[in-house]
DNA sequence: CTTGACCTTCCCGTGACTGGAAGCCCCATC
DNA sequence: GATGGGGCTTCCAGTCACGGGAAGGTCAAG
């Protein structure tokens, strides 16, 4: 498979392929003529990357999975602890979003929305509440 | 007062305070020993800024709320219309968000957690479901 | 006069890509 | 055999909102 091949299977986009080859998440192997050729096993891989990247999880994240999910020796623990992490990171801007839209709505609610200048939103950020 | 003061008064890091000259959001006059000098117009624009900044509001957002905080002959609709436009994109993410955690709790609580090998997580991310 | 706290500019790095330029490679068509 | 078009390559730059740190000027206190 070229590039554009795994591409459309793994729904990645081939400049994003590249980049984790960059970076080393993954190592396709090349033809004679430089294009990278992928086999199954890379593919497995890109949709690994793609799934836990869909779940938020860092690159770095993504390179302790992944190097977890091809140790047969590995503990579930450790992969726990990493998805547990995550979950906190993700609680964390849960409750940062959730107050700024309870601000926010209660802001724009309170806002006429209409041809005059007064304005609540604008007197809560200037301070004038 | 120099841009220390601000720092201190405002509660922005001085950097942050540079960056904000360096972008145009505010114009701080200029010492004879080049030092930047903040009056306390200056320094209310700051304030307005960290809050808008900690609505979540992107700076061109702060630029555009800035703007309509100066312009006595705004429409409050245009105030409005930028926080509730800011508004969606809170509720988006935070939609996304909370499918991710959902994924991720189940996840979490259907692995183990200990020496063996087995491991939903690992699973689910590979494609085993 | 020196010390140390402040201030200045400048440049690089962040995360995870995305866009675009310049240039091969391969296949099909005329 | 020329040509056209799509796919592939590398490399560079930009994104967003700063933060870190270097190299050097300035100021007030001791």
């Amino acid at each position: 498979m070229n590039i554009g091949d795994v591409a459309t299977r793994s729904g990645l986009p081939a400049k994003t392929i590249r980049y984790y080859e960059d970076i080393g998440l993954i190592a396709p192997q090349r033809d004679l003529n430089g294009y990278r050729r992928f086999r199954e096993r890379d593919l497995h891989k890109l949709n690994f990357l793609g799934r836990a990247r869909a779940l938020g999880f860092t690159i770095e994240d993504c390179r302790t999975l992944l190097a977890l999910y091809e140790d047969q020796s590995r503990a579930s623990a450790d992969v726990k602890q990493v998805a547990r992490d995550h979950l906190v990171r993700i609680e964390t801007k849960l409750a940062d979003l959730i107050a700024m839209r309870e601000t926010l709505t209660e802001l724009v609610d309170a806002c006429a929305g209409d041809q005059r200048p007064d304005c609540p939103i604008l007197r809560d950020l200037g301070g004038e509440s």
